[in-house]
DNA sequence: TGATTGTTCTG
DNA sequence: AGAACAATC
């Protein structure tokens, strides 16, 4: 008998329930198992750059499952409902007891996983799922009375007092397995098979899993403290650069939770300030995976608060195209984006500059934004994601009330105080004060050849807040 | 996890 | 004039 383990989004073998699971003795041979859905991906929205590092990832997750004698099934499926055939035809060559998954929360995921789940209970196959992608599952953290917690404050409340101040350990990697468990139906399948060509490894982000470990416990044993004050600030690289790792599932957040408690004086809060504010940056990432379950409107590009479905957004694509290319004549929106396509990450506080001018200054959907990032970024996560647009558009569970409309310069100077950040992806600008860096003059503006401004920034923020008071108010 | 505007207080 | 504050968006 075989048991499987399918690696979905978790690729890594340390603390990986599923897969500890499915080593739990040496009493049946143990197969890895994972689909790439490339057609699905992208119908999804992720865009090229994502797609490879998944694929650098699952050639990485081959390397070290073959250190542990675990063969890894690699099958190229196109769309999920392909993957269930080819699924089909696994269960058919092999003599499979058991599946052994981490859950995915989205809405297609699930419901390809009912699908798998009917699938295996018709060749007599038991399933076991565990939750890998929230400390506390979600569902777990409801208030007095029973509901799912729509606000991030008693929620953190709430998760914290459930927690009790203790973080369980992470579970690393299981035992190898020996070679001569495997059986004669699992090497013949897998000979049968050749491997995922190997991608081309982005110099940015490492998918392997020791370098991410490494990362961890650097950031925590020093840039943590700093986090608190250097967070916000663009230029000082003062965040953790995790998000990637934790959105591939190469490192879990149990390993990153557990770590920074452990440096925390095992406390979960009330310790040391970098500490607590990125532990709570953590929760924030378990509110919306909780959130997205709770409220499947949110998989169906739904707005949280319905009544902002009637605001009037323009959907100018030509502005938008601006945007996206970083064309907006705001120094550091344009700055961010530019980091957007260059890195395929940026920084938090830039996110909410861009999602906010994009949403407010250009009134354009905040669906229109959520895609192109999720398309752009190495770290896309739908729940983050979503979460982080909705909380900017003012359309969201939590979201900045609609009226709280950052005004981009205010933010530059606040946050790029020299414009360094500025400097590094709009080189045209480095001849410029850093007072003028902020907002260029129209003199200097056609001097150095950068564009004029999109909008006038009082008029743009007097037409959003006409328009979501209409919406809003009416 | 704001910004703006108008008012009062300070020097 | 400029800080400090409150009300409003």
């Amino acid at each position: 008998m075989t048991r499987l383990v399918w690696f979905r989004n978790d690729f890594r073998v340390h603390d990986n329930p599923a897969l500890m699971h499915a080593r739990r003795d040496n009493e049946e041979d143990c197969l890895a198992i994972t689909f790439v859905c490339e057609s699905q991906w992208r119908r999804h929205g992720l865009g090229d750059r994502r797609i490879n590092l998944i694929k650098q990832a699952i050639n990485g997750l081959h390397r070290s499952l073959e250190k542990l004698g675990i063969p890894l099934l690699v099958i190229q499926s196109d769309l999920f409902k392909d993957s269930e055939n080819d699924l089909r035809h696994v269960l058919g060559a092999l003599d499979v007891s058991e599946l052994n998954y981490n859950i995915e929360y989205e809405i297609n995921e699930r419901h390809r996983d009912i699908s798998v789940c009917r699938l295996c209970q018709e060749y007599e196959v038991s399933t076991n799922k565990f939750h890998d992608q929230c400390l506390l599952a979600p569902g777990e953290v409801r208030t007095q009375n029973n509901d799912p917690y729509r606000v991030y404050s008693p929620f953190r409340r709430s998760w914290l007092s459930l927690m009790q101040d203790y973080c369980p350990a992470p579970l690393g990697a299981p035992a190898p397995q020996a070679s001569d468990i495997i059986s004669a139906a699992v090497s013949d399948l897998i000979n049968d098979r050749h491997a995922l060509p190997e991608s081309v490894s982005d110099p940015l982000w490492s998918t392997d899993e020791n370098t991410a470990h490494q990362r961890l416990s650097e950031f925590l044993d020093s840039d943590v403290l700093r986090y608190h004050d250097l967070r916000d600030l663009p230029d000082a690289e003062g965040t953790s650069r995790l998000s990637f790792h934790l959105a591939l599932g190469i490192l879990s957040p149990r390993q990153c939770i557990h770590t920074a408690w452990q440096r925390n004086n095992c406390m979960l809060s009330g310790g040391e300030q970098g500490i607590d504010t990125w532990i709570n940056e953590l929760i924030w990432r378990e509110f919306y995976r909780h959130l997205l379950v709770a409220y499947p409107q949110l998989c169906k590009h739904k707005a949280f608060k319905p009544e902002t479905e009637g605001v009037p957004w323009r959907n100018n694509k030509s502005d938008f195209d601006r945007w996206c290319r970083g064309e907006t004549g705001y120094p550091i929106v344009d700055a961010a984006m530019k980091q957007l396509l260059d890195q395929g990450w940026m920084h938090n506080r830039l996110r909410m500059i861009t999602a906010m001018f994009l949403t407010k200054h250009l009134l354009i959907d905040w669906r229109w934004g959520e895609a192109w990032f999720f398309e752009q970024l190495v770290d896309a996560d739908l729940a983050s994601n979503n979460g982080g647009w909705q909380w900017s558009a003012s359309t969201g569970a939590d979201g900045a009330p609609y009226f709280r409309i950052f005004n981009p310069t205010t933010q530059s100077e606040k946050f790029d105080k020299q414009g360094l950040f500025i400097s590094r992806y709009l080189p045209e600008l480095a001849k410029l004060s850093a007072k003028s860096k902020h907002f260029p003059s129209a003199g200097e503006r056609s001097l150095y050849g950068y564009c004029d401004p999109i909008v006038e920034h009082k008029s743009a923020r007097e037409r959003a807040l006409t328009a979501f008071k209409q919406t809003l108010e009416a």
